[in-house]
DNA sequence: ATTAGCATGCTAAGATTTTAGCAGGCCGGC
DNA sequence: GCCGGCCTGCTAAAATCTTAGCATGCTAAT
């Protein structure tokens, strides 16, 4: 096991501003160019800036690159399913008391077509039989 | 409308990373004093350094604060409920491209006692007849 | 083969964030 | 009264983040 927390690498640090606008990025479009992220951005800096930040963040173990034809392409060390977890589950705690029941009402006051409500109804079933099985 | 946006006040600059930790646990606890964030906080600085944060966020209009009894109590301007949605918003659409039915899926995956469950389906129903509703 | 375009590596400084420390005021107990 | 504890106001330095710029290499078109 790698001993000492160095200052590289160790994702468990939290990210500055930059970082985080481009990790969002990164998590919204799966595989990034430096281009990709230039062109998201809101208030974008240089070219260089935005390298430099891709750099650091692989450096701290966030993200990692493959050679793509001439250019690096970036993507998450995280997988995206793990992340999600993490960010839904501190929203839940920050607004929703940790109520799962409570976010979900509020997912419920978007406009969600009949369909969608169809599916979703259908996913509460299965959650139930779900449940039955664990507590027979 | 205000139309200049001054250095001071304007809610709408990003959070650094300390300020980000502080309005968390604001979001959490509803009011809080320096020591409740002090407690609160990870790897927390000195009572000084808390102090400047919570100053900084009430001049970038993130917070106010009122006097309780010896102490100031800080609480966020922007309602709990909007920043709800707006921070469920941004989950939605950097992890789930943009999909509440999926993102409903994710929050199920945590188990969830019956009672919440027959819940749920009821909240979905009434979704399904408010639907109805506006689309006759 | 020369040039223009685009990509990376590297370095350094500018700007912001983060932190600590000291001074002063208020309150309750000794 | 006087002291100790807890609170705020203020200031300034340390640490980090953010940015830009230059050098270099590869590729494709002229």
């Amino acid at each position: 096991m790698s001993s000492r927390s160095s200052k590289l690498k160790d994702a468990a640090k939290p990210l500055s501003r930059r970082e985080r606008e481009i990790m969002d990025i990164v998590y919204r479009q799966g595989g990034v160019a430096v281009a990709d992220v230039l062109q998201e951005l809101v208030d974008p800096p240089s070219y260089s800036a935005v390298r430099a930040l891709l750099r650091i963040l692989e450096e701290k173990g966030h993200l990692k690159h493959r050679q793509e034809g001439p250019r690096y392409i970036y993507e998450p060390t995280t997988p995206r399913t793990e992340a999600r977890r993490s960010a839904l589950s501190r929203v839940v705690r920050t607004f929703f008391d940790g109520s799962v029941e409570g976010t979900v009402a509020a997912l419920l006051e978007d406009d969600l077509s009949e369909d969608e409500l169809d599916r979703l109804a259908g996913l509460v079933e299965a959650a139930r039989n779900q449940e039955e099985e664990n507590t027979p």
